[in-house]
DNA sequence: AATGAATGAGGATTCATTCAT
DNA sequence: TATGAATGAATCCTCATTCAT
């Protein structure tokens, strides 16, 4: 615990690399994200990702194995934050009422966010083409299916009813699917509705599972 | 009809060079949508576009102007052929009933077929990164836009209520939205809603738009 | 016979365009055997091998699939070209002196021939370094251990003596094994011994191997 | 011996220091060698030699300049090697047929080490190609022809009849060219012939040389 | 109209080398 | 001494596009 041995590196040192190795990668993923929401995963150039984080190739092949290494990094990273984010903000609320309202915004803010609507389009798309082209790409797919894309989504759900896993599940996918359609179409044609329009359709859709899965359960 | 070696100007031989000429450009069409279907815009080779359809890239330099031709000349077809299906098939329906049923059909037999769907999700994707690359892709974009990808859609709406223009395109396009939405996710995870479900919800919306619209005309 | 249907293509054209293909992957060929004999495999660039060829590194991908594929192909070509070459030279001479004769002078000559030497060195290396890269690889290498690198020589030495097969298979490799090696000395240090010595240890061992190979026949 | 965190200057440490930089140096020498052997010159790694001596880039770049520099010492190591180990051994015995069973016995064991014959084959080929490109590479070169790869070979040669220098000298390098081509075809096709048939070879030919040593000497 | 050889820009990836710590 | 993050040149390979036939 002393002076023993040889201090492989000084602490000091180490924890300035570490912190400046882990400032490049999420300066990097960070710029990931920009650069696929403009440009797509295929269209997408390292060249871009790495320069808009500052950085050169090279760094981000320091970070990163591939293309769809920091593809995959960014939606592990998305999921965990969802997961540490809404869990206990729902879990905080007395009721379901206002568990689902306050799902109901986050969605609805969730809908406004340009760069998460095409992130997780891409990634959709990409998985649906590429059903099994790497374990972590599938394992990926399936977290995501699991989570409904938005973790806390079915679980709320099946604690509204008290419901078996399955029922809630279905329908949690729906909502993200209506989530997803709304959006896209949103920034497809800004004019043809607007996010209170949006709000209006999300919710419809939330309360007619809530109600339908009431009734299941009766 | 005979010796039809190098016939330099024959009638004839010009009316079955330009049959032979429209069979290689549908052919050509039909697998650039089976391709962008497959590999999205952006993958998509125009060597598997042409070698798909049995020809060699030079034919697809002759029948179209490059990659982006094609993928506009794949939409703008789907549009005409949405446009001389639906349009009929509603006007011929006496009831209003009949013709939301039928175009609950309509749609819920176009969220099962996986080709389409990808292909319209990636032209939304591209619309939406391309702002105005070129004329023709924001003509495309608008002509969408304005018939909320399904023509006929806001037509009855508009015509179920009788309301103003913009009340029933609105409606459409979410429509549409949910549409687009569910069915992605059909594809993204087959298990998690079957078609039933699909419907369900599509059926859902279709009429609480028509019942909105509908309170909003008294 | 006549003319029927749509001669897909004009034979003249056909073969003038198979005629600069074959033309084109001739040249690349050549080329490719200098730049490797200049530069080894491994730090040996497609763009020198294509632009001393007169052509750009996309002709280079019309004809080979990659580096390894014009490797091969380079032995490929001189397998088939020592066949057809010294098998009738062999054959045409009536008695075993005059073929060991020819045999020994077919050999010195090979050794005079830097490109060749060192292309040699450089396959068996790799070969070596590469069990089973590929099935194209290993067959080539089974090729010519079988051929002992030279084609005719085991087949030779076989008919010295009426021996089975092994026996005279060993001597040709130790042959070829003594020709590499003085080969390979004579370009590290062109001064240490001169043609004229390479052919004396080469034609010792020749003599050696028949000698061996009768006695044992005894 | 106690606390030697940081002790700026003081001998012992010094000392420690010392041993440890040579003991790094010569584990990146022995890595080198295994890299080398494995991958050749051109497509050895860095990194791969450096982590192969469970060391980083950084411990390989404050012990050699570059890739070259490696190179090159683990010849001119291999090559003091030799000399302190087969002169005294050879000098050690009596007679002249003792001597040269002593040194078939090296070469034979030579043509056993894998490693060995590997990394002699690419320093030969390295040299080829790179004929003067550094002064070192280019005295390694001279030291490596004047002493015939395998030192006290020719001083043994000239002692047998006491010829002038370079007779003796060609012979050796005729030997060494055999050693090399025959390890190199018993790498490349180990069913072909094998050791025992190696060293029959490589006798025959220090005999011959002998023999022929002598007669001129007459 | 169609072919396919050839082009060459574009982009992914590797890796020797530098440098702050 | 040693680390390893970062660099960026070098190079492989792909593919949209052109063009002579």
């Amino acid at each position: 615990m002393s002076d023993s041995k040889k201090a492989i590196e000084r602490p000091d040192s180490n924890i300035h690399k570490q912190k400046r190795a882990l400032l490049t990668r999420q300066e990097l993923l960070r710029s990931a994200r920009v650069i696929f929401a403009r440009d797509g995963f295929e269209h997408a150039r390292l060249e871009d990702i790495a320069s808009n984080a500052g950085k050169t190739r090279g760094a981000f092949y320091d970070n990163f194995k591939d293309k769809e290494d920091v593809f995959c990094a960014i939606f592990e990273e998305d999921m965990e934050r969802d997961l540490v984010t809404l869990g206990p903000l729902l879990r905080a609320l007395p009721t379901i009422d206002q568990r689902i309202e306050a799902l109901s915004n986050y969605l609805s803010e969730l809908a406004n966010d340009r760069q998460r609507i095409l992130l997780n389009l891409e990634f959709k798309l990409y998985a649906i083409r590429h059903p099994r082209k790497r374990k972590r790409l599938a394992d990926l797919h399936t977290t995501m299916r699991l989570r409904s894309s938005i973790p806390e989504l079915d679980r709320l759900l099946r604690e509204v009813t008290g419901q078996a896993e399955y029922a809630g599940f279905k329908d949690s996918m729906a909502i993200c699917g209506i989530m997803d359609g709304l959006s896209l179409n949103h920034l497809f044609d800004p004019d043809s509705f607007n996010h209170k329009e949006l709000v209006r359709y999300l919710n419809l859709c939330i309360h007619e599972t809530v109600h339908c899965v009431s009734e299941h359960a009766v």
